[in-house]
Parts: C-alpha cells; structure tokens; sequence
DNA sequence: ATAATTTATGAAATCGGTTGCAAAAATAGA
DNA sequence: TCTATTTTTGCAACCGATTTCATAAATTAT
C-alpha cells in the first residue's frame, strides 16, 4: 500500500496551514484566490485523494442513498433502479442497492445494513410480507428520511411515491366493460401489498359502477410469473359461466396468459380480452398486443431520489417530518388484447 | 440530531477502558469472557451503533463493492446484478451500482466516484465506445482489484468472468447450418464490444467449417432493442439471395425480428431459421418460442462476487494479480424458432 | 516462595479532515 | 499617521474507533 497524500503533505508542500487547504479544497469563500489556485495546482500535482472517511467522521454525511428493492432482477423494479441512478448521479450521490426477494427478515437485515452504513435516506418498495415498518424505527428516530415508492405501507403516515392504484384498476376494468366483457376475472398477487389491494378495490369499483355483480372466485390470488399462464387459464376454464375478461397485475403473467389461451383455441380479444400492468417490453412483443397500464417506472425513480434529496438538502427543515404522498400520472394503454370494438 | 452512543459511553458506563471495548466488540481473544458479555450487554442497552466512519478511517477498509454496469434496466444487467447482490450480502458486503449507460465518459466519471467512495473492489462490464481501460489506473496502482465481466477489455491482462463467445457464435451458426440453412444473416451490436466481436468470429469460424462462403454483406451492425426488428428484416428481404437463417446477437432484438417477419408472412422457421442470444424472458414467450444461448447470467453475478471477495480476502497476496479469467459454461437451447428438423 | 509465563487491561498515538475561536495581515477611514 | 474594519490564516480540539506498547493481574513452573 502506497502512502496516502493527505492535505498536510499540500499544506507543507507549499507553507500553509492544513486548515487553509481543507477550506481551500472546500471552496471556502474566506480564502485567497491566488491562495486556492496554488492549492489547487499542488493537489493535482501531488496526485491528492480526499479521505471521505475522515471527512464523514466530522460531517456525518456520506452521500450515499440506499435502496432496498423486492429483486433486482425485474422489469420495472430495474427501470426504477435506472431512473435512480441517473438522478442521484447527478446530484453527486451513490446508490447502495440491496435486494429484499420479498422476504421479511431479509428485508428487516437490510435495513440494518443500510442503518450500519449510515446512508443519507434510504428508498424502499416494501417485501410482500412485511406487515409493519417497526425496523425502520432506527431511521425515525434518528430523522434520517425513509421514503418509500410503489409498494408502501399501509400507514398513511410515511412519504412515498406512487401511482393511484385503485384509479388504474377501476380504468381497467371499466374499460373491458366497455369492450362488452361480462364476466371480468382478476389475477392479482399478494394482497398483503397495497398495489395488488387497490387495484382489486378499483376492480370492484367499476363493477359497481356498471351495476355487475361482484363474484369472489373471480379473483385470484397467486404469484405472477411467467409460469402461472398455464394455472390461471385452467381454472378460467372450469368457471361457470367462462369469463371473457381478464384483468392481470403484471404484465409477465398477462403474457403467459395470453399464449396458454392461444394454445387452446381460444380467440383473444374477442373470446377473451386481456388487460396487464406495467407497460413492460413483454406487453408489446406478445401476440396479440397487451393493453395494459403504463407505470411510470423510469420517472418513478427519478421523482423518489429527486425528492428525498430535497429533504436532505432542507437545511432548515420545513419539509421534514411532512408526511406527504407524491401520485404520479399513469395511462391506460389499449392494444390488441383488449380492443374488441376495433374488430 | 441526537447525541450518538459510542465505545467512550460504554467505557464509562462499565469502568473500563475504551480499549477494552473495542477489542470486546471485535471479539478480540485477549478479552475476559465476563467483561465481554458485560460490554455486549451495555452496547445493546444503550442502543450503541458502531461508527463505520471512524472504523473506515483507521483500517481502510469499507466492505463497499462497486459495480459498473452499461445500463441498469436490462434483463441481462439485472440478472447478474441479482446474483452479485445475494453473494455480496452473505459475505457482509454492501454493492455500490452505478451505469455507465455505454458512454465512455460516463464510465470515467463512474470509475473516479468509485474510487473516491474507496470502495474495496470493483465490478465493472465496459460501455460500448470503452477503447482503453486508462481510467481504471488508479485502481491498479493502488492495488484495488478490478474485475470486469462479460464485457471485458481487449487485452489479456486482467481479470475476468466471461463465456465463451466465439464457441457460443460457432455452435449457435452450426447449429442453423445442420438446420439446412444455406445464407446465415448474423445481426450484432458495435463490434468494439469483444462479446460481439467473438460471436461474430464464432460465426465465422462455423462457415468456414462447413465449406461455406462468407459474406460481409450478411453481417448487420446495429442498435439492438425493441424496434431495430422492422429494419432488419426490410434489410433482409431486400437481399439477394434472401437468407433463411438469422442469427441476432440479443433476445429483444431476435423477438422483434421474429415478429417483423411473421407480419410480412413468413414462416419460422421454414423460410427463416432465427437464433437468439441470452435467454431471456422474451424468448420463451413469443411465438415461436426463440432458440437461443442460454447465458448464465445470476450465475456470473454470483461468480464475480464471489471471485473478487476471494482476491480481496487473501491476505498473503498469493493470488493478487494474477491475471485470470474465469469461463462459464452455456448451452444452446434449441426452441421453436429454428427447429425445422422436428417440423 | 520466587521466577517465568500467560492473560487481561489501559494510556496514548493515530487515521485525515473539519471547525470554533483568535490572531495576523491587509485595506479603508479619519 | 493611527484607529477601525475586513480578509486571511492558523492553532488546537474534535469526530470515534483501532492499535502499539507497556503494565498489572493471574496462573504455572521451579
């Protein structure tokens, strides 16, 4: 290991004080020009390093944001991640990136880690089984801001950022009413999450609103992954009567879906319309088009780094502690597998 | 900002030594097991946290990996993450991720934030224009281990993760050869990439073992995503002779393909014979189902963590610079999209 | 009982910047 | 020329854990 240059190799190098350096370094106001320049010039020179750890030791601050996400390796989860970067990039902060696979405890161990690292904020889209958010009460306590995005906490006191769910299921849905489905399922995962509980409340919301009766074992609960197609079309077929609108929580799963109905004959849009979320790359290669609802991964990331750093950056505290929830604006887009009236 | 706990807190709490307390918490041997037990008792009454900074500072050490990667939002990129991040986090260590989003200056900047953040080593695979690997030079001189994956540097000196991809482009075009193809179109991404380079040496290699004449003409370099499908196959069919096989360097792009030509009536793989690359998502759900290198993604995450914590843990430097590089296995996976002999 | 070890603990220096306070230098004002 | 300001600079303490070296206490050997 080579020897460190630190500011008092600078500082004596050219006849000054280290304080004088690490201000100069700094871009103090209260230091010479000519003094900064020569400063400057010798640091260059000198091949200098700053020690972030000294310089954390004093200003506990590290610019490091961590994430904790369900999996990394997901569409919208990893159109998130980029929209993160890209920000807090920008802004001159690193991203510590930790994946929870859904699971409680290692979602509890993470946010520990994160704790241990010290991060400035930390980002969460919470696992599918965390009921209450009592390990993050560290970062409370210590007013260290936790906001959380897309999957959040039931709570209303926490800030976040989201879309209106229950206004994208009831879009959904009612749009496939009025395609002239009658008898609409929905295939949702986990209900412990918020996104899939309000979607499905949006769902039967414009079932009410079109006077429809709302059937229970029109909804199904299982994980939505490029396997479930096959499951999920089965029972559609066992019904009584058949459905002849589908509204499914990811587009992945809608896909498969869609090609385990083709493999059985079965015509799409017109014996059976489908519906995703997302607007993942799947919904526009699978035959027919996915309709499907357009989630604003990408800027999602963006505005939830953008805003926790505006937190951090409050020198005087008037936004922290507000609880506040940011919506961003989703879209409904209607593609082949829905558009029954374009036939 | 409340008044944090330290090892001094302890110290005194117990009438001991801060000494002791470190030692006790680092469960140094030379500490009494009843003073021990003793100080982890009033650490975690107290609530202490261990200052990572202060620790930083005096061992130089962060258990912070950095990870550069052309774009973050890519099935592949986020494959491998997944995999880096679950051998990262058993290990203790956090992963600092960043993307380059395959500009050479962005990786400069990338690779200078890294090493200001002392991250312990660092994971990288190269942004497309990445002639030179100049800018990791500080990491070499100070012996921070660098170790590049998939997409790695010309040269030979340095350690690596890769597969094989001339063998993987050689069996890939054998294998539409033994189809019966007779004009093998190979579409890939910037051939300053060696992945790309190689496959397309594969590729070569293949014709000439099969006595068949290559044609540059055959050879497409371009973008590869979602749309580039429609251009090519207009390129395609606008050859002469057309060709019947068409070997494309990424999933995406091979699905986009395989939609562009079912648009325009031609059968797959009778009139064309298509093989993808990665096996990603995408391949196994359009229709026809892709046949495609199966590419061990999570794997070479879990490889090149794994292989560096290795480097960074040897203590008596036996294995620290020695050049190596790592090769996985694949497979070729043969699906819909080119098995004309199962017709 | 005394010397030789072994075990347990502590004092103080160190890692490298940052910052409150005070002094020195430069400039302006009378 | 001398006092009042304003700019620049530096001293020294500090952030909190780690570690070298030395010493005290306990244990074993002689």
């Amino acid at each position: 290991m080579k020897k460190e240059i630190t500011i008092y190799d600078i500082a004596s190098q050219i006849g000054v004080s280290p304080t004088t350096v690490s201000r100069a370094l700094n871009n103090h106001p209260r230091v010479n020009e000519r003094t900064k320049k020569k400063i400057y010039e010798t640091a260059e020179e000198l091949g200098y390093q700053s020690n972030i750890f000294a310089s954390n030791l004093r200003r506990k601050y590290t610019y490091n944001l961590g994430v904790i996400v369900p999996r990394l390796d997901s569409p919208f989860q990893s159109s998130v991640l980029a929209g993160m970067e890209k920000m807090a990039s920008e802004a001159g902060y690193n991203l510590i990136i930790s994946q929870s696979l859904d699971s409680l405890s290692k979602e509890i161990a993470n946010t520990k880690s994160m704790f241990n690292s010290r991060v400035d904020g930390l980002l969460v889209s919470l696992a599918a089984d965390t009921g209450n958010i009592d390990h993050f009460q560290p970062f409370f306590q210590k007013e260290i801001p936790v906001l959380f995005y897309d999957r959040v906490p039931e709570q209303n006191q926490f800030t976040g950022v989201v879309i209106d769910n229950v206004q994208a299921g009831f879009e959904a849905t009612s749009h496939l009413i009025d395609q002239g489905c009658e008898n609409i399922v929905h295939v949702l995962g986990n209900p412990k999450i918020n996104v899939y509980m309000d979607r499905l409340k949006g769902y039967k919301y414009a079932l009410m609103d079109h006077d429809k009766h709302y059937n229970p074992d029109y909804v199904i609960h299982l994980k939505l992954d490029e396997h479930a197609g096959e499951n999920i079309v089965e029972q559609l077929l066992n019904m009584d009567p058949v459905p002849d609108g589908l509204l499914v929580s990811n587009d992945t799963c809608a896909a498969s879906c869609v090609i385990a109905l083709k493999k059985r004959g079965i015509e799409i849009p017109r014996q059976m319309a489908i519906v995703g979320f997302n607007n993942d790359l799947i919904s526009r290669m699978v035959d027919p088009n996915l309709s499907t609802i357009n989630y604003p991964s990408f800027h999602m990331g963006e505005v939830a780094v953008k805003n926790l750093i505006n937190h951090l950056s409050d020198e005087e505290n008037q936004l922290l502690q507000k609880t506040e929830t940011i919506t961003l604006r989703f879209s409904l887009i209607v593609r082949g597998s829905s558009n029954r009236l374009a036939l």
